[in-house]
RNA sequence: GGCGAGGUAGCUCAGCUGGUUAGAGCGCAUGAUUCAUAAUCAUGAGGUCGGCGGUUCAAUCCCGCCUCUCGCUACCA
């Protein structure tokens, strides 16, 4: 793309540390908010007031790195020129994905372009990354949104060459489906910075479908990493051994894909218990364990069909198609029910023909019953596939199934009379309350160690004179009129009795407090603080408050029976 | 603040270009059944389709306003 002069390059002003030599993010300025004058805000945000800021807008910019004042310094970018692919973009996706595209990923692919697009840089200064492949470029690397997509590209390659295979088939070939399962938030860069580098270079495919998902939650909560609020795959392999498809299955009936879900262990258990055991695992042990009873093991032949048999069988022959149907949608939770359809119709076959009455009096007719159900499932063993891997291989080794392939299914004559079968087993089993329980105390464990281990005190503030503090006059007062601040969302409208006067308090702490609730309350009050307008009511004081970890507000009530007036030193 | 997506039964979701009693799975209730890991099968009870207003003979589906959730994005003080 360089060589092809796909890029723009461009020079600005930015800080600059000439003590480490190195251009400064806008995180690691601090200096003086010129909002709030908090003097410890960064460079790309106030953390005092909230603010959004550009590091030259603050008072006495500081390098964090070395405490030195920063200069600027012209700097030297490369941008891609995202707006000379709009027209483009407007044809391939505006135009020519309009019906096959989800909703949430069209609509905000054409807001970004309804709004114009600009020319995005590539590069950064930093000194970490992947270094920018150029001569005097030292200090600078690729923006990561650039350099990820690259890196799928170089991933698929070292595969590749892993195995044998070509790379260039999966980016290349106009033979290949390519399609980009992502989250959400990453829909302007699969749908418009990647296919504009991808449309750039000129000999990639680009990506038939980006069928985005939503997110998902879990336990009510923004998954997190850093927070360990998650199910870590290693430990989960570990805890519960065997259960790959579980998770598969769960997460796959929950896919956030119109709209964000949530993962709760009481959902995974209820899954686990009501369908995959209760629906699927128990129809193919039925089967199972009627054949051993019946025909020692052996699948027994078809002595003729009723209408009734034929109609199953028709319906059989139809799963295949709906299924794949689905998925070709990437309507994964419609194709997963649909696989349990097939289940649900062997339960109902059994249960319809009673195989285990009519034996006594039938026997005939139970070889039929019994080879169409033992039919339904070796279909269940290949339409799983996709969804339960390795329940699907296991069910097959039952069935002394060779591997089978798609369009194998679909036929009530896969498995061949005669063929002896293993001894049935369980596919899946019960998952107790006790076993949830510990996985939910386990995640109620690092919420509680979170909020202990992530919260870092604030270092101290310089030292002050005791005459510094004795100017401060703090009292005991109590809240005896309380009402929201209209048009407000954090304020409320106080009234104070001080032991000295009642005066009104404007105070932000309505996200944390009903007024009904905090009438009565005895209160710490700051009564020489000069008074200030606050959305146009007088504010005359501030109620001393604690701020927790999470930004909850407490307040610093004085103890029993202590007086209104009585002062706090 | 702007833009995008979503708000349908207790839970998770379907509902095509507006049209008789709004559907499915799980849960729940009742009945049947006992081959099966108290599993299965049948039947049923649950919804003023986020709120208000409009267009229409007719709206969950179209339009407007409001509200809540999530994402993208901006900016003023």
């Amino acid at each position: 793309m360089f060589d092809q002069g796909d890029f723009i390059e461009k020079t600005s002003e930015q800080y600059f540390d000439e003590e480490n030599n190195q251009f400064l993010a806008d995180r690691y300025i601090t200096g003086t908010c010129p909002h709030c004058s908090n003097e410890r805000a960064y460079g790309d945000q106030c953390e005092n007031c909230g603010t959004t800021l550009n590091a030259t807008d603050l008072i006495n910019p500081k390098s964090a790195r070395s405490g030195n004042v920063p200069v600027l310094k012209e700097t030297k970018h490369w941008f891609l020129p995202l707006d000379k692919y709009e027209n483009w973009l407007k044809e391939w996706i505006i135009e020519g994905h309009k019906d096959d595209w989800k909703p949430n990923v069209y609509g905000q692919v054409k807001s970004w372009i309804d709004h114009g697009l600009q020319p995005r840089a590539v590069t950064r200064d930093l000194d970490w990354g992947v270094k920018v492949p150029l001569p005097d470029t030292d200090g600078k690397v690729l923006y990561v949104w650039f350099d990820a997509p690259i890196g799928y590209i170089s991933a698929t390659r070292e595969w590749a060459e892993q195995t044998g295979a070509n790379w260039e088939t999966w980016w290349k070939d106009p033979e290949t489906r390519l399609l980009h399962f992502i989250g959400k938030d990453n829909i302007v860069f699969h749908c418009i910075i990647f296919p504009a580098m991808l449309k750039a270079e000129g000999s990639y495919i680009l990506p038939e479908n980006v069928p985005a998902f939503e997110f998902l939650n879990l336990e009510n909560d923004k998954i997190s990493t850093s927070r360990n609020w998650a199910i870590w795959l290693h430990e989960y392999l570990e805890e519960f051994p065997g259960k790959q498809d579980v998770l598969r299955y769960v997460l796959t009936s929950n896919a956030p894909e119109t709209k964000d879900n949530d993962f709760t262990w009481k959902d995974f258990q209820s899954k686990n218990n009501n369908e995959l055991l209760a629906i699927f695992g128990n129809f193919v042990n039925r089967a199972l364990v009627l054949t051993q009873k019946y025909f020692e093991g052996k699948v027994p032949e078809i002595t003729g069909l009723t209408e009734e048999d034929k109609k199953v069988i028709d319906e059989i022959g139809q799963f295949p198609a709906k299924i794949s149907h689905s998925l070709d949608l990437f309507r994964f939770r419609e194709a997963l029910a649909e696989m349990m359809n097939l289940a649900r119709l062997g339960n109902k076959y059994l249960t319809d023909n009673e195989p285990w009455k009519i034996i006594k009096t039938d026997v005939e007719r139970v070889k039929t019953v019994l080879n169409i159900s033992l039919q339904i499932c070796a279909n269940l063993s290949i339409v799983a596939e996709p969804f339960l891997p390795f329940t699907a291989q296991r069910l097959a080794d039952l069935l002394n199934l060779e591997t089978l392939k798609w369009k194998d299914a679909g036929n009530a004559e896969i498995l061949k009379p005669g063929v002896l079968l293993r001894n049935p087993e369980y596919l899946f089993e019960k998952i107790e309350d006790e076993t949830i329980a510990a996985q939910v105390q386990k995640l109620l464990d690092t919420k509680i160690s979170n909020a202990a281990s992530t919260f870092k005190a604030k270092p101290s503030r310089e030292n002050i004179e005791f005459d510094d503090f004795a100017k401060l006059d703090i009292r005991v007062g109590t809240i005896i009129e309380a009402e929201k601040v209209a048009k407000t969302k954090k304020l409320l409208k106080l009234k104070i009795d001080t032991g000295i006067d009642k005066r009104t308090v404007v105070s932000g702490i309505a996200e944390y407090f009903e007024p009904e609730a905090i009438i009565g309350k005895k209160v710490s009050i700051l009564v020489n603080l000069a008074p200030k307008q606050l959305k146009g009511i007088e504010s005359q004081g501030m109620i001393l408050m604690a701020e927790n970890s999470d930004g909850t507000l407490g307040f610093m009530s004085p103890p029993e029976g202590f007086v209104n007036g009585s002062e706090i030193r």
